[in-house]
RNA sequence: CGGGGCGUGGCUCAGCCUGGUAGAGCACCUGCUUUGGGAGCAGGGGGUCGGAGGUUCGAAUCCUCUCGCCCCGACCA
């Protein structure tokens, strides 16, 4: 492609916009333009980009042994409102209805279709298994698109949809999804990890999330570097602390803390560490209120919270509710005295001669000793975990790190098929709901993702597999006859090795090109400048500084070598 | 949805407080010079100041409403 043919408009400067760095680049490039609010138009740049990852994920899908179809992005009501979703999936599902009045909705996603799809058509475990996938438009109306490409409300998605006969087979096609996606991410040149996620009410081990690492990622990855124990924060498990402080219990004593509130303040105020202290939290539930406690350095991890009490929703009491609970505003609430449910983290059951609020406005207690002093209904593993913590798993410590979640596997069971009723005619002729799995990766957000994690000051920097061109010819100055003879030539004949390439033929200075080749991030970079009198020019790779000058005659042969050998 | 902020040529922004001629840099067009890391000079085109209403002799500027966008929190690929 000649750049002066090209629709490939770059910036100069940042655009207010955008925040983080993927967003920026992605429009200084010229490879996105907004069109609304997490609405993107996908200019060629960016839709190259976006083309190298849905090839992998095709091939790859295809060697696992799965089918692509194409469902509807607009879907009826009534298969929501089978499945009991149309009513609990809340304002991200944009609704509307058509000129019959009949009710629809974008497809955030696609159970529905495809178990309306399936059911109708299979009837035996003959037919069984089936892993159906399709790369298509989902619409989610989020509360708060942002990111760019990272989080729109429209967006690519690979799903891939898994129907087996028995549980066991669900569960190998799991470990074949999680196979084929570690292979996906591989190709496309990044470093992930896969994480155990949370599985809600379907429990066990069966859901992982493919991160990118990045700095910049929204998610927090918490990993084992002794055992490769890895989770995600929300789910990452914490082991109960072992012995106690081994000192003596004293008596409980009421003091006077004037307007000390905070576990720093408490600490520096009573001149205790904060290990010391047992927060306590006032949650409400649908189960009704709870008091929650944990250690004073420690934070309450309200999806375990969740978990343990097995209730539907919760929430941090506001301070009415506090003062309902406690008698005290908050600040001062202390489970001595309380006659509420009280849930307790292991961590709390080491505190020896602690102190909590006394449920009394400018009071606190100390000496409080858990089991002595108040009762705990359930104890539990209902915190974060923090940096150098001991490991679940083995005698090592867990690190915390940071990524973007770009897939997620997971084992359905048959919540969709029984609700919609897909059944099947097992060996013995007993009808069985079928055994489901589904299987995403954000197309977008893995564009996206690869920028967070490959680039430098100037600009992207593509890995090979996934660049919009291979090498990009910069003449220094295209009015000079022999320099754009030269750029010719070897455009041509890196188009004939069916190398894809840029080609600046534009009449700029050198410097502006300069910048806009590492703004794009092209691999390989071709510069032919005043060593074309020599017979010279110079390759160079986006990701190092120092450019290697071969024989023009030579340069093809070269950099169809480095893109084909990828190195 | 709650909290904060911003809408002025294609882009980045000034002007608004204290009402009176719409500005700068970049980009764009023409010419000359220049040509290895975002050139120089000269000339030129382009904005109903997000929209509607109001106050005023007069509104980008003050008031009211409205729309859009960005950032911080709860959701997710």
């Amino acid at each position: 492609m000649r750049r002066t043919r090209a629709f490939l408009p770059t910036m100069k400067e940042d655009p207010s916009e955008a925040e983080v760095i993927s967003h920026r680049l992605m429009l200084r490039a010229g490879m996105i333009r907004k069109v609304a609010a997490g609405i993107y138009n996908l200019l060629p740049l960016g839709l190259k980009v976006l083309r190298r990852v849905e090839t992998i994920i095709r091939e790859e899908m295809n060697r696992a042994g799965a089918q692509e179809v194409l469902m509807p992005l607009v879907i009826p009501a009534e298969m929501w409102k089978e499945s009991g979703r149309w009513d609990l999936y809340g304002k991200e599902l944009l609704r509307f209805k058509d000129r019959h009045d009949r009710e629809f909705c974008l497809g955030p996603t696609h159970e529905e279709v495809i178990t309306d799809m399936v059911r109708r058509e299979v009837r035996s475990y003959r037919q069984l298994p089936l892993n159906l996938y399709q790369i298509q438009i989902k619409f989610r109306d989020e509360i708060r698109p942002r990111f760019g490409l990272m989080r729109g409300r429209e967006f690519i998605m690979k799903d891939a949809y898994s129907f087996h006969a028995t549980e066991r087979d669900a569960e190998r096609e799991y470990e074949n999804m999680y196979n084929t996606y570690t292979r996906i991410f591989e190709r496309c040149g990044l470093r992930f990890t896969a994480v155990e996620a949370e599985t809600g009410a379907i429990g066990g081990r069966f859901s992982h999330e493919f991160m990118v690492l990045a700095e910049t990622g929204e998610d927090v990855i918490v990993s084992c570097g002794t055992c490769g124990y890895s989770a995600n924060l929300e789910r990452a498990e914490c082991r109960p602390p072992e012995g106690g402080a081994g000192e003596k219990e004293k008596a409980m004593e009421k003091v006077h803390t004037p307007g000390v509130k905070s576990v720093e303040e408490v600490s520096r105020f009573l001149g205790v560490s904060p290990e010391r202290l047992i927060k306590t939290m006032i949650y409400e539930t649908d189960k009704g209120p709870v008091v929650a406690l944990v250690r004073g350095d420690l934070e309450i991890n309200e999806a375990k919270l969740k978990r343990l009490l097995h209730c539907e929703w919760i929430a941090l009491a506001d301070e009415e509710k506090v003062r309902g609970v406690t008698g005290a505003p908050p600040g001062f609430a202390g489970p001595v005295g309380l006659e509420v449910r009280i849930v307790a983290d292991h961590s709390v059951s080491t505190i020896v001669n602690g102190v909590t609020g006394a449920n009394e406005e400018d009071y606190h207690y100390i000496n409080v000793n858990p089991g002595r002093d108040f009762a705990v209904d359930t104890w539990g593993d209902i915190r974060f975990a923090l940096e150098g913590d001991p490991c679940p798993r083995c005698d090592g410590r867990l690190s915390l790190s940071r990524g973007i979640e770009v897939g997620h596997i997971f084992k359905l069971g048959t919540k969709y098929s029984e609700a919609m009723r897909a059944t099947f005619l097992d060996e013995k002729g007993v009808e069985r709901p079928m055994v489901m799995g589904c299987y995403g990766i954000g197309v977008g957000r893995t564009v996206a993702a690869a920028i967070e994690q490959n680039h430098d000051e100037k600009g992207i920097i593509w890995p090979l597999p996934l660049a919009p061109y291979h090498v990009y010819i910069l003449p220094v100055n295209v009015k000079d006859a022999s320099m754009r003879e030269v750029s010719e030539r070897i455009y041509r004949g890196l188009t004939d090795s069916g190398v894809e390439v840029l080609y600046d033929d534009r009449d700029e200075r050198a410097g502006v090109k300069f910048n806009d080749a590492d703004l794009i991030g092209i691999p390989w970079r071709v510069t032919v400048g005043s060593r074309v009198k020599e017979g010279k020019v110079e390759i160079k790779a986006r990701d190092r500084n120092e450019a290697e000058i071969v024989d023009i005659e030579e340069a093809v042969g070269r950099l169809v070598q480095r893109v084909r050998g990828g190195t």
